[in-house]
DNA sequence: CTAGGGTTAG
């Protein structure tokens, strides 16, 4: 027993490194050896109270200060409060601070810890109680309590506080001007975080790793590359060090300006990269379409021992829902039911690959299983109806969403107008556009426009949609005459559509899509040298485009499809399932619409390319390799054209199957020879 | 004994 060898010289112990290490357990003997022997002085307490605080016996280092003289030592009671917010949790440090005895007088570290606390809980009011208090207590030009402020205004928005702070500061540290920076990229302005770090430069201020990181995310923001990859170089010539959070800022913000190779040799070059550098860079390859890549480094990610955080998980769903991948959708599914913590940004993100890989039923499922909705969650509940053309349900969610006290927000519309027009329900469309703008005083952005517009002018109110346009305030884009226009080719208002036409052919599309649609109107007006100049307009944008690509997953395994691609092992018996369809398809009145070839050839070729369009392909090889009645779900990378829908319908009756298309734009569920979709041209 | 930092959903 070596302990009454500490007793000699107690004072020594507790101010040595030693105490710094040592176990409660230790302590507290040591604890009742000094009250035992009546050594306790006020100097030992509060000593042994910040120890048992290091220690992490937060409940024994309270009771040791409280009831003794030792209590005023503020200096224990910052141990107590330090210790609780490194342990992350704010709301017992301000409970603490705000019972401290009135011995105690706080000092500049208690108000900076209880503004920091404060700062985490969002507590703006209470944070401002404290500073009340800090400025009557004369630390009004105190750095550390100014940036503390500075940073509980500037974590919640309140940028215009912030800065009254930071303009009457006296003295500002390296700290002071990264809040700033951070503060402002924050709030959305990536331009004044950029202007506040030049500013710092100006005033001789040297940045460190957390400034520069502040200014990578403001180039981020700004998408300005060119400046973020200065910044990159500043760090390597001032020998920064090049931890792993300022590799991962670096990562992303290439990614995110879509130099991905780039991102690829920085994460490459890290030392040591943790759960949330590889986020970054499968995220980055999930949002700029590489899918594929993403999960790939999602399974190296494993394969090197480190699990996936909740930022990871949310990537792999999204590269499964842009490929509509569903197992292995699932599988990350299951993986987060048996691991985590089902939070709602999960589950927006589980419930949307569901969505996206054609499974309404799994994403209802798993929505009525979370209780605690946000307002993005609910969001993508009603964009997963709108998508599989369930406006009504889509209806009855928003109103049920009204009823818990959730406010809507200009998403919510967007979601709730697009599900409205995709079902036809034109009543219910004008009338919460309505609401919208009259009852939640949000001002129409150009994707209300242009579900309203499409809404009304397939419906046949051609009239009333064109004079909507005329009562915006800003001039109409592409995307809202579009929309007016397919109304016109559905309700053979060519005179209109053909004025419409030519407004959109000076706003230069370079959509194929969209050009399509205004040669077909030309054509219906018989306009043949207008055709003939869009075709040729056409031409030019085909060849930029992306090649189409369907894919299909049978039994859990994907396949993709390519017009041009010869190399599937079953073409030829694929090519020769669409010829059988195409023969049955024209028996019961089907007819090529040879429009939708962009390329100029011979009618006959051109009737042999539609056969090769990637979705049929798709579902000629699903009809070959499942039983009957299984229901196919074919995901297109662009959206399906006017032949190949047509074309759909015929062999949902054909072969009597429940055919599900995902284009770039929504859901076409096909049965018994008609799409769930109206009109399309 | 003290303040500031990275990824992820509609």
């Amino acid at each position: 027993m070596h302990l009454p060898v500490f007793l000699d010289d107690p004072r020594r112990l507790l101010s040595s490194s030693a105490a710094a290490s040592a176990s409660a357990r230790t302590l507290a003997r040591l604890h009742a050896l000094l009250i035992v022997s009546s050594s306790a002085t006020h100097t030992l307490i509060s000593s042994l109270a910040a120890a048992y605080a290091r220690a992490g016996d937060l409940a024994a280092a309270e009771s040791t200060l409280t009831a003794t003289a030792a209590s005023s030592s503020i200096a224990a009671w910052n141990a107590i409060i330090a210790a609780h917010s490194r342990r992350g949790s704010p709301a017992s440090a301000l409970r603490v601070f705000r019972a401290l005895p009135p011995a105690a007088r706080p000092d500049s570290t208690t108000f900076t810890l209880a503004l920091s606390a404060c700062a985490r809980l969002g507590d703006l009011r209470g944070g401002e109680s404290v500073r009340d208090r800090a400025f009557d207590a004369g630390y009004k030009d105190d750095v550390f309590v100014c940036s503390s402020l500075l940073h509980l205004y500037a974590r919640w928005g309140a940028m215009g506080d912030a800065v009254k702070v930071f303009d009457r500061m006296p003295r500002r540290d390296r700290v002071t001007w990264s809040t700033m920076v951070a503060g402002f990229v924050s709030a959305g302005q990536p331009l004044d975080a950029i202007q506040m770090y030049r500013r710092m430069r100006e005033d001789g201020v040297k940045g460190d790793e957390v400034v520069m990181i502040g200014v990578i995310q403001a180039c981020t923001a700004a998408r300005n590359v060119r400046m973020g990859a200065s910044v990159h170089g500043h760090l390597l010539r001032h020998g920064m060090r090049m931890d792993v959070v300022t590799a991962t800022s670096l990562v992303d913000m290439y990614a995110k300006n879509g130099l991905l190779d780039v991102a690829c040799r920085v994460f490459g070059l890290m030392v040591h990269r943790n759960d949330v550098s590889w986020s970054a860079m499968i995220s980055g390859f999930a949002q700029n379409g590489q899918s594929d890549e993403a999960l790939r480094l999602f399974r190296n990610m494993q394969a090197s021992g480190i699990q996936p955080d909740s930022g990871a998980l949310v990537s792999a769903l999204l590269a499964c829902s842009n490929i509509g991948f569903l197992k292995l959708g699932r599988s990350v599914h299951g993986f987060i039911v048996r691991r985590f913590d089902f939070n709602c940004i999960l589950g927006t993100a589980a419930i949307d690959m569901y969505s996206k890989c054609g499974s309404l039923a799994s994403a209802q499922m798993l929505f009525n299983m979370i209780s605690d909705r946000d307002l993005i969650l609910w969001n993508a509940m009603i964009a997963c109806c709108g998508a599989h053309g369930r406006g009504q349900d889509a209806l009855t969610l928003f109103q049920e969403m009204n009823e818990t006290g959730m406010r809507p927000d200009h998403a919510t519309f967007a979601s709730l107008l697009s599900a409205l027009s995709h079902s036809g329900l034109v009543e219910e469309g004008k009338l919460w556009f309505g609401c919208m703008v009259n009852h939640f005083k949000i001002t129409p952005a150009e994707k209300h426009y242009v579900c309203l517009v499409d809404l009304l002018a397939r419906s046949g109110l051609v009239e009333e949609a064109s004079d909507l346009l005329t009562s915006m305030k800003a001039e109409p884009t592409v995307a809202i005459w579009v929309a007016l226009l397919s109304g016109c080719l559905n309700n053979k208002k060519l005179e209109l559509g053909e004025s419409i036409a030519d407004n959109i052919l000076e706003l230069q599309p370079d959509d194929v899509g969209v050009l399509a649609l205004v040669s077909n109107l030309y054509a219906a007006t018989k306009k043949w040298d207008k055709v003939r100049q869009v075709r040729k307009l056409m031409k030019d944008s085909g060849s930029k485009k992306m090649p189409g690509c369907s894919s299909i997953e049978i039994r859990g395994t994907r396949h993709a499809f390519l017009m041009e691609d010869q190399s599937h092992p079953q073409r030829e018996e694929i090519v020769s399932k669409v010829a059988k369809l195409d023969l049955e398809m024209r028996k019961m009145g089907y007819i090529p619409r040879t429009e939708f070839v962009y390329h100029d050839l011979e009618e006959e070729v051109k009737e042999q390319q539609l056969s090769y369009h990637s979705e049929k392909l798709a579902i000629a090889f699903g009809l070959l390799n499942t039983g009957p009645g299984t229901r196919l779900v074919i995901i297109k990378n662009l959206r399906v054209c006017g032949d190949c829908h047509d074309a759909i319908k015929y062999i949902s009756k054909i072969a009597d199957r429940e055919i599900v298309v995902r284009d770039a734009k929504r859901f076409h569920h096909f049965k018994d020879g008609v799409c769930s979709c109206r009109d399309y041209w």
